[in-house]
DNA sequence: CTAAATGTTGACATTAATTCTCAATTACCA
DNA sequence: TGGTAATTGAGAATTAATGTCAACATTTAG
């Protein structure tokens, strides 16, 4: 496991961040919810069922700084409203398929983009450090 | 030249749309700036200079409009605001360097993604009609 | 040529996601 | 345990984008 509380905790700590419960709980959520990419309302829906008294701009405020600690991963799928998931080595090797008629993102397996990046570097002298690549069609179910 | 006004105006006619001034306006702006992805914000500065009677909506429905006749091409740069190139067969073949200091959007050849699309097509059975892919990272002079 | 039909516009209100503000509270360290 | 800086919740503010609607323009039918 690498989402512990403690790896967290450390992340936090080494930048003067505390382990507050509101994060404490908010983390939870996303071990609960592996294999979902939640947004900021999604996560303030499942907070509010058992601690109704957490605040919407905590959940953001909590959702930007996992960014930045790269405990999660933000993304924009264009549907207006940023996602979440776990920050691993392997978001570097996936790509999201969106389906543009029910909403869908799968995923999808695949490194080749490695070679692209270090082609890239070599021939642009652009330092790379992320990508996002993102597929859109329709999905098996509404092809 | 592929986006003179006339190719604009059979693909406005040929859903019942019509060509406007206020269209004309805004296509030529796209015409002068090739090299730019502008915003909407960009478009209502520019075309306020010499047109300031054209309101924020015009820009917004004629942005859309032309995304939807594929004049344009909309994009997301994840900076919070929608940017718009020209639609060419070209844009499924080049990609997106955008580098986290400066902002400035570079662009690089490729066409890669063609093989992976079909590889994933009939992995998946998820149906591609699109797809977008961006690196970040610092380019030549913020590195 | 004229009138009805239909597309378009500008001004303004509205929405929706996110960020800001600030006083009150809390987690951590000495 | 107490001090201090980080954090929180509530609500206001911001920002991009969309909706509304009456006035206007253009095409089409007669």
């Amino acid at each position: 496991m690498e989402h512990t509380l403690d790896v967290v905790r450390r992340k936090l700590y080494d930048k003067d961040y505390k382990l507050t419960p509101q994060r404490k709980i908010i983390l939870e959520i996303f071990t609960k919810n592996p294999e979902k990419h939640l947004s900021a309302e999604d996560v303030y829906g499942i907070v509010k069922q058992t601690h109704p008294e957490i605040g919407m701009a905590t959940i953001y405020r909590t959702l930007d700084l996992f960014a930045e600690l790269k405990v999660l991963q933000k993304m924009d799928f264009g549907d207006g409203r940023a996602r979440y998931e776990f920050y691993e080595a392997d978001v570097h090797h996936h790509h999201h398929l969106i389906c543009k008629k029910c909403g869908t993102v799968a995923e999808f397996e695949d490194d080749l983009l490695e070679t692209l990046e270090t082609a890239i570097e070599k021939k642009s002298g652009f330092q790379i450090v992320d990508h996002q690549l993102k597929f859109y069609g329709y999905c098996k179910k509404c092809r």
